[in-house]
RNA sequence: CGGGGUGUAGCGCAGUUGGUAGCGCACCGCGUUUGGGACGCGGGGGUCGGCGGUUCGAGUCCGCCCACCCCGACCA
């Protein structure tokens, strides 16, 4: 590519939108353009780099026995209210309607359309096991679309999905995915760790995470140093620690005037927030499947220890929630407790003229072996000492329902876990037949039955992916993206000369290495030296040679290399031999 | 959705008490240059985010709206 006819244009100044510096430099070097909020362009360059990971992508699923298909982004609205994620989902799902009102749906993932191919392909269980895949644009309308790339409400993913006749061939496809997953992103050059995660939206039994670990990322993990258990926060377990006993005490009401929090509470008591119970209101709209009728919601008093912090995502899957809000201060004192002074301490939940939506008690498994807490006394300024779970109140659940956190102890050795931030990079889901059954995915098994297809699902966000390898390779000037996906693998920098000899010699060069299969981008401009250089650096192409007067009195060209800033002089006719190595 | 910020040339920005809109880079022409973002001369480029209001007069003051960015809520 000669870079005089090259489309896009680098830039001197940083973005003044732009904060990260993958994606300052992947606007500055000229990889990807904004079209509005979390919607790019993905210029010539990047559109190279992209194609390189689709085939690392290709030749991994290929090898694990994948299929590649094509299916279609935009949807008819009646698949996803078969699976009832049409209802479940909010504004995030782009919803439209056609010339003739029916309504359609912007592709969020594909689990409904391969459930739509599946029962209409797969009739047995000899067609199993079976592995289909694509990489196609995908619309999230994201409240809050940020840092580029990595964030964005359009873009493009590899997603897999596998069909099997029995859980045991979905463990198989699964960790096929997981080992092939942790190969894409080694030869992407980017460093993943693995966690336990959340099904979310997507539903199922199991899921794992590829998380790539930078402050940046808007994930909190727990690892443990000393086992290697991690998981993302929002399922992460932990062993709550042992409570010495206590005789419990007799109740004692006490006034607090404004301690509404715990902070001011411990405060104003002088004890320790582990001596206090918190109470948190949420109102929760039960999960379910293809039904359009309204649903009864519920109002949940979940209570934690005082130090700790409420799990929303462990909450909502301990009680089936589809949706859980904040309850408002009207619907928290329509069941008799006080904003800022609640507990279910001495309240009766069975009188629904009030609130008009059912009252559970949900408690962390904690707080059962706790003993003499401080907690509300449902009257404004005041509390009570001495609460004890079981004697002063009970609750409908008691479950894991706290965040673990930095120090928390690892649920497997007990030793404490760190907590570090991660951006999502791939996720895998065992999802069994949350889909097949809900569609009617059914094959005949050996034995005559009709068994409802075991589905996985399986994804990595392609810009997310070439944004955090920006993130991990790049340095003050620029890019220095991994040879195995950078956009050409040699960047000559042809200087000028009177004689115009360097020019010529350039050119050879070019022509030559580009008939030996190198893939080179030319700088043939008549600028100065001064801009060459700083666009080379800025593009980041993992080897440099230039060519001018000086390298030419050498016999050869200069060869720098980006990532390493090795530099030399090789030989002009030993150059595609050298870069052929440099490249494998 | 809540809080904060910014919208002026392709990019980065300035614009005073309200008086016909500027700088740097980029771009075009000519010339001189040519090893780390050259120099001279000349030139083109604007619905000052939009709509409405105040005013003799609005980039500037007031109101509403929109877009983009950051924090939070949210998020496979």
């Amino acid at each position: 590519m000669l870079m005089s006819r090259m489309f896009s244009q680098t830039r001197r100044e940083v973005p003044a939108d732009a904060d990260l510096a993958s994606h300052q430099l992947l606007i500055r070097a000229g990889f990807i353009r904004p079209l509005a909020a979390g919607i790019f362009t993905y210029m010539p360059l990047a559109f190279r780099s992209l194609q390189k990971i689709q085939n690392i992508m290709r030749e991994e699923i290929n090898a694990i026995g994948g299929q590649e298909i094509n299916m279609p982004v935009v949807q008819p609205a009646d698949l996803w209210k078969e699976t009832g994620r049409w209802y479940q989902i909010g504004s995030e799902m782009g919803r439209f309607k056609d010339k003739s009102d029916r309504d359609m749906v912007l592709a969020m993932t594909h689990e409904e359309a391969t459930a739509d191919l599946v029962r209409n392909e797969v009739r047995s269980y000899r067609q199993m096991p079976s592995l289909i895949y694509h990489i196609q644009t995908k619309w999230r309308d994201d409240p809050r679309p940020r840092a580029g790339l990595i964030r964005a409400r359009e873009f493009t993913m590899l997603d897999s999905y596998s069909l099997d006749a029995d859980w045991d061939g979905l463990a198989v496809q699964y960790q096929a995915h997981y080992d092939a997953y942790k190969r894409i992103f080694a030869r992407c050059g980017l460093p993943v760790v693995t966690v336990e995660s959340d099904s979310g939206m997507m539903g199922g039994k199991e899921a794992h995470e590829f998380m790539y670990l930078n402050p940046a990322g808007e994930d909190t993990l727990l690892h443990c140093p000393a086992c290697g258990y991690s998981a993302n926060r929002e399922v992460a377990d932990f062993h709550r620690p042992e409570i010495s006993p206590e005789e419990p005490a007799a109740l004692q009401k006490v006034a607090t005037p404004d301690a509404k929090s715990i902070e001011e509470l411990t405060n104003f008591l002088h004890v320790t927030p582990d001596r206090t119970a918190k109470a948190v209101f949420l109102v929760a709209t039960p999960a379910v499947t293809g039904s359009e009728k309204e649903v009864q919601q519920e109002f949940i008093f979940a209570v934690v220890r005082g130090d700790m912090e409420l799990n929303e995502i462990k909450l909502a899957n301990e009680i089936k929630a589809m949706e859980l809000r904040p309850a408002t201060e009207e619907e928290i004192i329509s069941t008799g407790a006080a904003p800022g002074y609640a507990s279910p301490v001495g309240l009766d939940f069975h009188d629904l003229s009030q609130t008009h939506m059912p009252v559970r008690v949900v408690v962390d498994e904690l707080i059962p072996s706790c003993f003499n807490l401080v907690a509300g006394a449902n009257e404004a300024g005041y509390h009570l000492l001495n609460v004890n779970y079981g004697r002063d109140y009970t609750a409908d659940i008691v479950a894991d329902i706290a965040s673990a956190s930095e120090g928390s102890a690892c649920p497997v050795c007990s030793k404490p876990m760190q907590e570090s931030r991660g951006v999502e990079m791939g996720h895998i889901f065992k999802l069994g037949t949350r889909y097949s059954e809900a569609m009617g995915c059914m094959f005949t098994a050996e034995d005559g039955s009709s068994k409802p297809v075991i589905m996985g699902s399986y994804g990595i966000g392609l810009g997310r992916l070439l944004a955090c390898i920006a993130e991990e390779h790049h340095d003050e000037k620029g890019l220095c993206l991994p040879a195995s996906i950078a956009p050409y693998q040699v960047h000559i920098v042809g200087l000028s000369s009177k004689t115009g000899e360097t020019e010529a010699a350039a050119q050879t060069l070019y022509t030559e290495l580009t008939r030996a299969g190198i893939e080179v981008l030319y700088d043939d401009r008549t600028a100065t030296a001064g801009v060459k250089f700083n666009d080379a650096d800025l593009i980041g192409i993992p080897i440099r040679l230039t060519i001018g007067e000086r390298g030419l009195k050498q016999g050869g060209a200069e060869y720098k290399l980006r990532a390493t800033g090795e530099s030399g002089i090789w030989k002009l006719e030993e150059i595609p031999e050298k870069v052929k190595v440099l490249v494998q």
